[in-house]
DNA sequence: ATTTACCGTTAACATAGGTTAACAATTTTT
DNA sequence: AAAAATTGTTAACCTATGTTAACGGTAAAT
């Protein structure tokens, strides 16, 4: 059930048995089935979630009831309404599964806590925290710069393994476009070859 | 000269005077005319860079030597290629100044020593990162979701300020839009009036 | 003072992606 | 096993934004 995260702050600090033991007290376990909610929208974000094992997603429903992905989750990944968790403000997006999936979910004053508890916890969390960044701005920088036909072919050689498992219709809205306009371009991308 | 990086610093953690003196050992100032670079794309950005007074720019230069504005920056704000910082790989995209600025340069090496000798500091850059990152999820969301008069509307709300002191063109380029699109999208909303 | 550069607007035309609707295959539910 | 739902594709038509070019006002440089 930790092996997963444990081996993802592994990769980034080194704990002791004894830091690892009192860290891992710290998450309550968590198995949601597929379309589960983990966050529905206007609720107050408690928790990071990590996912041990399935898929999740954060979006956003629009004035017409349209589904914006904002983020996909898989194995080893982090997610929650950064927002609303930091402030305790009502979410403006949900989360929910897109597979059965098992989650370790750390409260915001475990969180806290657990940073306080354990310095190289915060190192940890900053460290994600700057990948996380330079994620999010590379993927801006494309939104604002690059066509949809190009954002599909950075997304399929950035996420192969999310492609997989995740339907079509909720890579294009991640992407930012309709699953009809995805259809077209994976048609004129297999013309091309 | 570190007059804002304290305040910014002392709204988030609470540090002692000797924190706060050996802290400021760590930065290099450096002023910078406007249109200056702070960094080049194809340099490696060794410094996160602070900005004490002025505004800069962050973007990248697409295929058609098209500039696109990934962030701004103005006094009491970080910026830095948060990916090559972090990875020490040849910056993407470039910084320079949109005014004439003042900034507190703090080195890759120092930032570490820094966060590592206070971890009140490695705490606060935490908390900055995980803002950033609501900032940044909040972006994505409207760029994938809202057309681009309403994303005009709601960068007027978010950054006044930044309206006031940067060209009509350099706010097309940061919303993804040209700048004949953005004359287009004021007209209209005048005329709505 | 004059010239150059920058900034912002405008219009005509083009295009990437949106909308709507229909269809077929596959998967899920009953 | 059958029905319902989901997924993905396709086509005709529409729209928000891009492209190109021109123009005028203001600021900066000479």
């Amino acid at each position: 059930m930790f092996t997963v995260l444990q081996e993802q702050i592994l990769k980034r600090v080194k704990l002791t048995k004894e830091e690892l033991a009192l860290a891992k007290t710290f998450f309550i376990p968590k198995k949601v089935r597929k379309r589960q909610f983990i966050l529905q929208e206007g609720e107050v974000c408690k928790s990071l979630a990590f996912i041990s094992e399935g898929c999740l997603r954060n979006y956003s429903v629009d004035d017409k009831g349209e589904e914006h992905i904002i983020r996909f989750g898989i194995e080893g990944w982090w997610l929650s309404d950064m927002h609303s968790f930091t402030t305790g403000s009502p979410s403006m997006s949900s989360i929910d599964a897109i597979e059965d999936s098992e989650l370790l979910l750390l409260e915001k004053s475990s969180y806290d806590k657990l940073c306080a508890a354990i310095p190289k916890i915060e190192h940890y969390f900053r460290i994600l925290l700057e990948n996380t960044n330079s994620a999010a701005m590379k993927r801006i920088s494309d939104l604002i710069s690059v066509p949809a036909e190009e954002r599909y072919l950075n997304f399929l050689k950035t996420y192969p393994e999310i492609t997989q498992r995740v339907p079509q219709s909720q890579i294009a809205s991640f992407l930012g476009i309709t699953p009809q306009s995805l259809s077209r371009i994976r048609k004129e991308l297999s013309e091309k070859k």
